[in-house]
DNA sequence: CTTTCGTGATGATGCAGGTTAATTTTGGCT
DNA sequence: AGCCAAAATTAACCTGCATCATCACGAAAG
């Protein structure tokens, strides 16, 4: 079953038995990567899409430089390029970030899908505006949030998003991330976020121990990094989220 | 004809006669719109979308202490809210820049298309992964740019959307944000955009004056602000793009 | 006609985070 | 166990942008 944790938990966008069945039935191939390997390059145009299902991934830009700006890490259940179906070519780059597994779907079986199941069809859709709803919240991160915060609320963001996909008891995760992976992300530089994790250990919000995340505080955590969970649209009746973040 | 520049010039995804007119005939109402007006709230569950004519608008989250990270501008041909019809609730708030109209188009209508017109579909799909893009492009912007790259990427990227939307020669336009939107653009504060501005006009790259742009070198400002416009997915064809930005 | 308010302009000061460079630790490999 | 490259850590220094404050201008309001 590879498709056990697509949209898990995903409010409004359960998938039936039958669309599982049908999406399952579309996979052409599984197929494994290395770690920190490139997967797809910008401006290629893709036949298939990639649905996760062992490993993390990230989506990136460079700059003139080289230097690489994260717009997205996945985790298992994460559809990665299914936006390549209606854009066709890529604007960036997919790479892998540990070892990983993934189910490729190619995009005649989703022209199929799109032509007879229209239910199905909005649910894929609905997984590509996640994705935009997270790349809203990484906009904030980056524009209204100091270092500190942007380190805290990523890790909110991530250990919320493998709660929801039933891969962490939401205390802990290894995503083996690096520091400069953090960087990255959060638009700093390696020098600072070591000073970040530091102070976040310091002020015994959390620990990261080499790629391992060990949140010792979710509440002050969750505070420090003005993290409010509702974009990734988690259903409310799950007991996923912390009650002090849970919408009214 | 309210949708005429939807979607107008994007690649792979222009509108058969028989896709706009029926997107025509969706249109249950055309709503005109104060400046300066919140539009919808983060939260609310939308039953309808908004197609822009004339105006525009943006997107927005707030943080803690109320300050704004814009994390869209729209512009006619703009389907501002498209993406709530997966979603159904909206996970930011929209307000208008100017004055504006736009055309409101029920669910209920987009029920209907998405279980005829599967092409269609993938079309509307297509133009939320569009803003999609366009998220990430904000995210390189606002983490690995500097601030007057920050602006100049901005300037670059509304002029390219402008002109593909046919709302621009291509060297001046006016959207109507004062420089304290412009800093919750770029993630600045009012006064460093002031001073960027100034800076822009003394290197002889463009021109503020009040809510006027005028591109003085488009060739330069392009450099500084490393824009690479690929990711608008406007016509090679069209000649919407200065040739030193073509892709290969 | 004056007041108010939104916008833009500009100077002074401080600090968060960048830069550079060196050193230490870690974790695969053979 | 020993080696090597990658990752983490630390220090010294510097700068871009925030912060705070003030002023000018024009449009709208009373």
């Amino acid at each position: 079953m590879f498709t056990e944790r697509f949209l898990r938990h995903k409010r409004g966008a359960a998938l039936s038995a039958a669309e599982r069945a049908r999406l399952e039935s579309g996979i052409s191939e599984v197929r494994t990567y290395q770690p920190r390997r490139l997967v797809a390059r910008a401006g290629e145009t893709l036949t298939e899409s990639t649905l996760l299902i062992d490993g993390f991934m990230c989506r990136y830009l460079d700059d003139r430089a080289g230097l690489r700006q994260l717009v997205a890490i996945h985790v298992p259940g994460d559809f990665l390029d299914l936006h390549a179906y209606p854009l066709q070519t890529l604007d960036h780059d997919v790479a892998t970030i540990t070892g990983a597994t993934a189910a490729i779907i190619p995009h005649s079986e989703l022209d199929i899908i799109a032509d007879a199941m229209p239910e199905l069809t909005r649910k894929l859709w609905f997984s590509t505006l996640l994705d935009a709803a997270i790349h809203r919240a990484w906009l904030f991160r980056l524009g209204r949030l100091d270092a500190i915060a942007r380190v805290a609320h990523f890790v909110c963001e991530t250990n919320a998003r493998l709660m929801s996909a039933g891969l962490s008891e939401g205390r802990r995760f290894a995503l083996g991330l690096t520091q400069s992976d953090l960087a990255e992300v959060c638009g700093l530089t390696t020098v600072h976020v070591n000073r970040v994790v530091r102070q976040l250990r310091e002020e015994g919000l959390c620990i990261f121990r080499s790629s391992l995340v060990e949140i010792l505080d979710l509440e002050r955590l969750t505070i420090r990094g003005q993290f409010n969970p509702a974009y990734l649209y988690i259903e409310d009746q799950a007991e996923l989220l912390p009650s002090f973040t849970r919408r009214k």
